[in-house]
RNA sequence: GGAGAGAUGGCUGAGCGGUUGAAAGCACCGGUCUUGAAAACCGGCAAAGGGGCAACUCUUUCCUGGGUUCGAAUCCCAGUCUCUCCGCCA
């Protein structure tokens, strides 16, 4: 969320900024707001002074003045209230400002490469499609899925199982061991305002699944990612200086509607409601955001690396880019089926537009409180890795190479084949 | 599910109708001492919002929402959460 202190004064910029942003709604209504709503403001403050020092005089005869100071105060704070909740409605909707170094563009054509990594393997056949090979394999079942739940989910069987299993705990350990950050088993589940506070509410409800709970004042909704609730571990809190900065990784199942996305990517896994990701974040001091979304973008493409799987890493335009972010790479992995590369991990930086949404704060070392700086990225989304072990790796006869690194995690078995 | 206890600043914890934004301790920041560090001592230190170029100043806030009162952290009501005991289930 934006603090209306800058929006305010940079008002013209703000507004060039967000078209790029596909942000189109009229935004003087929120000068006017703020306007009316300081005047309320600076009105309720003088009656509540007049009223502490009357109180504090303890003269009797002054005491039906002060009731009736009361009273207007209460008129004024109702109008208040209801100028400020216009005000935050529009505000919570706008999507963060990107960085300067972010192309300025609508279009996600306008996204630009950084760098390719890894060698594109020559098939001296056609290679299948993932769903194609873990079919045949008697590994993955669509329609199975279909029968017990519904579309766009998968029952994953057997050795499939296992490397599934074998591709995150593989992650979880290289993060933990060697890119330090800490594991967490989280809760799958977030209240309505930790859904606020990264920015996945209001505006992307839609989006979410919600939880059916007794009490309907407490909503409750499946986590679209674990940043939501990693990342939510530090609201309504000031943290120490020592304490950051604080990294953590959490391997969940992941639930997204894919409302507006009907008719895309309908075979195979590549766009389930449910799947699952080894997620990063990291709450650090607000100016060292952008180091840390390099370190973390590495961290990602290292897993890549030492899988041995082609990639290429771009950034995002303004456009592209999610609500909360302020930049964000993309880095994608190499499928031979499709002939492109597809997304397996986004790594953004928020910078603080998340932690004024929670209210998470820490004390620099001028002992003055300042707005964290989180970050979050998919170290990486297990699901998608899968399918681009599955096609990488094949070989004519339908089976699959283990990739070396997955092997001790997999009894050491170096290929999965229909048995 | 039944019976109690509680929720106060970054943390621990006093206060239970009137300069209480809130004692004390810890943490943190600055200083003295020290070759350096630690210890000791001295000083500082809540947040959000409004006004002001600034120094500064005002308002709100002691779980949340109502109520009583000229005045509430303190009294009343409702809710949320936490802890302890009993029952039940993993």
């Amino acid at each position: 969320m934006h603090n209306i202190k800058d929006f305010r004064d940079n008002f013209e910029n703000f507004k060039k900024i967000l078209k790029f942003r596909n942000y189109e709604n009229n935004l003087d209504d929120v000068l006017h707001l703020d306007k009316e709503n300081r005047n309320l403001i600076q009105e309720k403050e003088k009656l509540e002074m007049e009223k502490k020092s009357i109180s504090k005089t303890k003269d009797q005869s002054l005491f039906v003045k002060s009731k009736e100071i009361s009273l207007k105060i209460d008129k004024l704070s109702k109008k208040q209230k209801e100028i400020k909740d216009k005000l935050d409605i529009i505000l919570k909707a706008i999507p963060n400002i990107p960085l300067k170094d972010v192309p300025l563009a609508k279009d996600e054509i306008n996204n630009k490469e950084i760098s390719k990594s890894g060698e594109i393997k020559n098939f001296n056949f056609e290679p299948k499609s993932h769903y194609e090979i873990g079919e045949k394999l008697n590994m993955l079942d669509f329609d199975l899925a279909t029968k017990t739940t519904g579309s766009r989910f998968v029952f994953v069987k057997d050795k499939l199982a296992a490397l599934e299993r074998a591709i995150s705990n593989f992650m979880i350990d290289t993060h933990t061991q060697k890119n330090g950050y800490k594991e967490i088993s989280p809760p799958l589940m977030a209240t309505e305002n930790t859904m606020f506070g990264t920015g996945q509410l209001p505006k992307f409800e839609d989006d979410q699944f919600e939880i059916k709970f007794d009490d309907k004042n407490d909503r409750k909704f499946l986590i679209p990612t674990a940043e939501v609730i990693l990342t939510n571990m530090v609201k309504n809190q000031i943290l120490n200086l020592k304490s950051l900065p604080l990294r953590l990784v959490a391997s969940t199942p992941c639930f997204r509607k894919e409302a507006g996305s009907y008719g895309k990517d309908t075979k195979g896994m590549i766009r389930q409601h449910q799947f699952y990701k080894v997620e990063l974040v990291s709450i650090v001091e607000n100016n060292k955001c952008n180091e840390e979304l390099e370190r973390m973008t590495n961290c990602a493409t290292k897993i890549l690396d030492d899988l041995n799987l082609p990639y290429k890493k771009i950034i995002l335009c303004s456009g592209d880019m999610g609500f909360s972010a302020e930049k964000t790479y993309d880095i994608e992995v190499w499928l031979p089926s499709e002939k492109k590369y597809r997304e397996i991990s986004s790594c953004s930086s928020c910078g603080t537009f998340q932690a004024k949404r929670m209210m998470a704060r820490y004390k620099n070392n001028e002992n003055k409180t300042e707005y964290v700086g989180t970050l979050n990225g998919s170290g990486l989304a297990v699901g998608r890795t899968l399918i681009a072990v599955l096609e990488n790796y094949q070989t004519e006869d339908g089976s699959v190479i283990v990739p070396e690194v997955l092997r001790p995690y997999m009894g050491n078995i170096d290929k999965i084949s229909l048995n």
